[in-house]
DNA sequence: CTGTTGCATTTTGTATACAACATGCCAAAG
DNA sequence: CTTTGGCATGTTGTATACAAAATGCAACAG
């Protein structure tokens, strides 16, 4: 017997409830400070109360929602403070990712790494920003698998997340956007030369002019 | 009024049987791997199989369980790799924490922080294991909070709360103890002149330091 | 003796009923 | 007119019943 068990997702119904509901939030359709009727999304859902509430602890884990005793949970608002110190411990993080990386990296990982840099540019020339956010996110999450570890890919994973609900998916100033492409070519040729400091410093460069990106996307304080 | 004014956070029933079952894998009661039985714990803690599986998905997200579908959870186990890559994230978090407490620490805070310097170093004098681990992580957290980001507040405590499952609270070689006291010390002191530089280079030598530590108390691959 | 099949039992997963609490409204007192 | 008390209603919190899946065991075929 070979170990090749089917992927069938037969079960998990709080799992698959708590995916929907991130999307849900993530696309804004339940807002920021937005309160959860259980039952109203229960139905929503087509689950019973039981399942949604075990993904409502588990997205509270994630920092997604807030769960207030007696009065349900409504979705996190954050502050800009609360996306600096976001982004200044992503910043750490993605130093340490990077500092990994140029220690395992391969010369085939930096093959397939120049191939998505070249889709990437591609997306970024013809104006596509919804595939140019998908390129870009896999390329960070690229040199996090280089990096080897697990821990800290899941750690990177929920904040990015948290994040993720602030949808700042949508504006975009032309310089920044050809300035963060500019960069991103510098980290793939210095994860290329093993150049650790290097990358960090362009890391620590690029995620300074995403908080601003994003701060400026910001209205609510 | 009635006398009994107990407290009456008859609430949260989920929190308090996370927090019991955070108790019980930490002191070992429920060892790692062991497989929870959800009727045999309900009655345990005197509560139902509701909010104990509320309590099981806020474990899991803080990495203390796993769960299987239609197998339940069990208590994660650790490898000698899970440890390392924790630690490596755990450097990368405590140089920032470090970092950013240069930066914002005041002479009150110094002070402060000496005042428990010395609570440790009398606990370590009278060879009191338990009260140096309270002082100790007391110090760390403290500085933690000086360094005013509660994000990487969270992030680290939820870090620090698997390793905690380890129980590597037993066995400590004096030679190792009494350098991990020098560090604390010389920590305190690059604080006080706030040299950040030098504070990441202890922390990061102190982490490896603990990391060896931990896993010599490892049996387990 | 080994391995497979089917059944009985146990355990997890989900829905739902009921209890505790919060909320909004209206009436009545000041 | 404002405030307060109490009731009606809705929402969350917990327990439990029921369904589905896994597990263990024994009988049986090879």
């Amino acid at each position: 017997m070979d170990g090749s068990h089917f992927p069938i997702a037969r079960q998990a119904l709080p799992e698959a409830a708590a995916e929907r509901l991130r999307s849900l939030i993530i696309e804004g359709e339940l807002a920021p400070g937005a309160r959860l009727n259980e039952r109203e999304l229960s139905e929503r859902l087509g689950v019973s109360r039981t399942p949604l509430r075990e993904a409502f602890r588990m997205l509270a884990a994630d920092g997604l929602l807030v769960q207030l005793p007696n009065r349900g949970a409504q979705v996190v608002a954050l502050s800009r403070d609360d996306v600096r110190h976001a982004f200044e411990v992503m910043a750490s993080l993605e130093s340490l990712s990077g500092e990994l990386a140029t220690q395992r990296v391969t010369d085939a990982d930096i093959a397939q790494l120049r191939a998505m840099q070249a889709e990437m540019e591609a997306a970024h020339a013809a104006h596509d920003l919804p595939n140019y956010y998908r390129v870009n996110r896999a390329i960070h999450d690229r040199i996090n698998a280089i990096a080897g570890n697990p821990i800290l890919t899941q750690t990177f994973r929920t904040l990015n997340m948290r994040l993720h609900a602030l949808r700042f998916r949508s504006n975009l100033v032309p310089a920044k956007w050809d300035q963060a492409v500019g960069e991103h070519r510098d980290m793939i040729d210095a994860l290329a030369t093993r150049d650790g400091a290097r990358l960090r410093d362009i890391l620590a460069r690029h995620l300074k002019a995403k908080l601003q990106a994003v701060l400026e996307t910001m209205d609510t304080p």
